[in-house]
DNA sequence: CGTTATTAAGTCGAAC
DNA sequence: GTTCGACTCAATAACG
């Protein structure tokens, strides 16, 4: 019988439920083998990612709808976020068949721009920032900023005076998602950016019990509340997103913006640091003129230090010194250069793994990289400029020896990237796979 | 009440 | 080689 105004189904409440806490994000709503999407949802999902928008329910009140089967998801995903979107992931928490009823159905992750964890979605050499913008009332001229990334592990916070000082800094950070708490944006950039909650000042110091502790930071923190404040907005954005323990942010470091050259926007699109004025590419900037590093984390690093020219002499000349050795030693750049080029994104495998969610390859090439990183000591020592003679002393060799020792005996050279596809461990790694092996073959 | 049809994109196999 | 259709799942509308 029809009704006039009928109820929504089960379902339906259940996802205006879920949908209602995530406005502002495009909820992909778990529904069998696929994700749907619904009302508005649906008509930018299938305008934006060319997806058939059809409907679900009675003819008379049918609601626009489309979905993509799970395992095609990511793809979708990353379209969306490189569009700038929000995406909520919203699972079936419990087995459908054990399900008294409707299947309960939670919000699992939040993925955005700036809390971003997977490798496919982001390019290797750039770092993918989170930043905070915090300030004590509406007409301050001190802000706090701090900013993020999360698969790398890299994050820092700062204070800064003046409106300009804080654009500048942005500018730099390039982050591709702001999160701030004035009642207006004071960044004003194009970027991607969400008002929060500023974080009382109890509730901010509670984020440094995380790391590993350190007075001189601390102490910093303390002469810069907002800086520590505006950590704990990233802390707890990531948090809220992730719905993890945040265990590969490992260390927060409080920097002073006066230590490296003051650049403002236009000196910086003027010179062409890290992209070109027309058509904003890398290619013929001074980075990628110059950026000839071998690995991920060099590329990052060198982008760092176009983007922070050193003030202090001695800094400089420390830099310079390594810089000439290398220069001089044909020889030993063209070995570190061989080595170099077979080590992976360490810091991306790293934070996988503490995330908890690398897969067996990860750990293999994880243990390749340590290999080459063990064997680069012997040209090292050639050296003697300070910079690269603090190369030797860091690399912890035993450490890295047993990590290498324990996944080569472990899992097999070239594991499968599924973790259900099987055939991960060695023969004789472990007893009861090995009896189990042998009874299934 | 129970049974069947419907709904998305991709995958696989079968037919052409 | 390419095209067509069955099938994937959960929820529910529509039918018997």
């Amino acid at each position: 019988m029809r009704r006039e105004n009928p109820e929504a189904t089960p379902m339906m409440r259940q996802y205006l439920d879920i949908k209602a806490r995530h406005q502002d994000a495009v909820v992909f709503f778990r529904l069998g083998d696929f994700y749907e999407m619904f009302y508005a949802d649906a008509e930018l999902a299938a305008r934006e990612l060319e997806l058939t928008l059809t409907g679900r329910g009675s003819r008379e009140h049918k609601m626009p709808m489309c979905g993509v089967p799970y395992h095609a998801a990511d793809n979708y995903i990353a379209r969306l976020i490189n569009k700038g979107y929000k995406v909520a992931i919203c699972e079936q928490v419990e087995d459908p068949a054990l399900a008294k009823g409707l299947t309960k159905r939670e919000v699992i992750k939040v993925i955005t721009p700036g809390t971003l964890m997977d490798e496919k979605l982001i390019p290797g050499q750039a770092a993918n920032y989170l930043a905070a913008i915090t300030s004590a009332d509406t007409k301050a001229e001190t802000f706090g900023l701090a900013f993020a990334d999360i698969s790398t592990g890299v994050f820092k916070a700062a204070e800064l005076h003046g409106l300009d000082n804080l654009r500048a800094e942005i500018l730099r950070v390039d982050p591709k998602e702001i999160i701030y708490t004035a009642a207006e944006n004071p960044a004003g950039l194009e970027t991607l950016a969400t008002r929060v909650e500023q974080p009382g000042l109890a509730s901010a110091q509670k984020i440094l019990a995380h790391f590993p502790s350190d007075t001189s930071r601390d102490f910093a923190f303390e002469n810069s509340p907002l800086a520590l404040q505006a950590a704990a907005a990233v802390f707890n954005y990531f948090k809220a997103a992730q719905k993890t323990e945040l265990k590969q942010l490992t260390r927060l470091e409080f920097y002073l913006p006066q230590n490296y050259m003051y650049l403002d926007s236009a000196s910086r699109k003027n010179l062409e640091l890290t992209e070109t004025i027309r058509g904003g590419s890398k290619t013929g900037s001074l980075y990628g003129l110059l950026d000839k590093t071998r690995t991920s984390m060099g590329s990052r690093l060198l982008k760092e230090w176009l983007c922070y020219p050193l003030l202090d002499q001695t800094e400089i000349e420390s830099r310079y010194a390594a810089v000439g050795e290398l220069l001089n030693d044909l020889v030993a750049r063209a070995e570190l250069n061989e080595l170099l080029k077979d080590i992976y994104d360490i810091e991306r495998l790293i934070g996988r793994i503490t995330n908890g969610n690398a897969n067996a390859r990860d750990l293999v090439y994880l243990k390749e990289s340590l290999r080459v990183i063990q064997s680069l000591t012997p040209v090292l020592k050639q050296f003697s400029a300070p910079l690269l003679a603090a190369l030797q002393d860091s690399a912890r060799q035993k450490t890295m020896q047993e990590i290498c020792v324990l996944i080569d005996k472990a899992i097999i050279d070239e594991p499968p990237l599924l973790v259900t596809a099987g055939n991960i461990f060695r023969d004789g790694y472990n007893a009861e796979l090995d009896e189990l092996r042998k009874i299934n073959r």
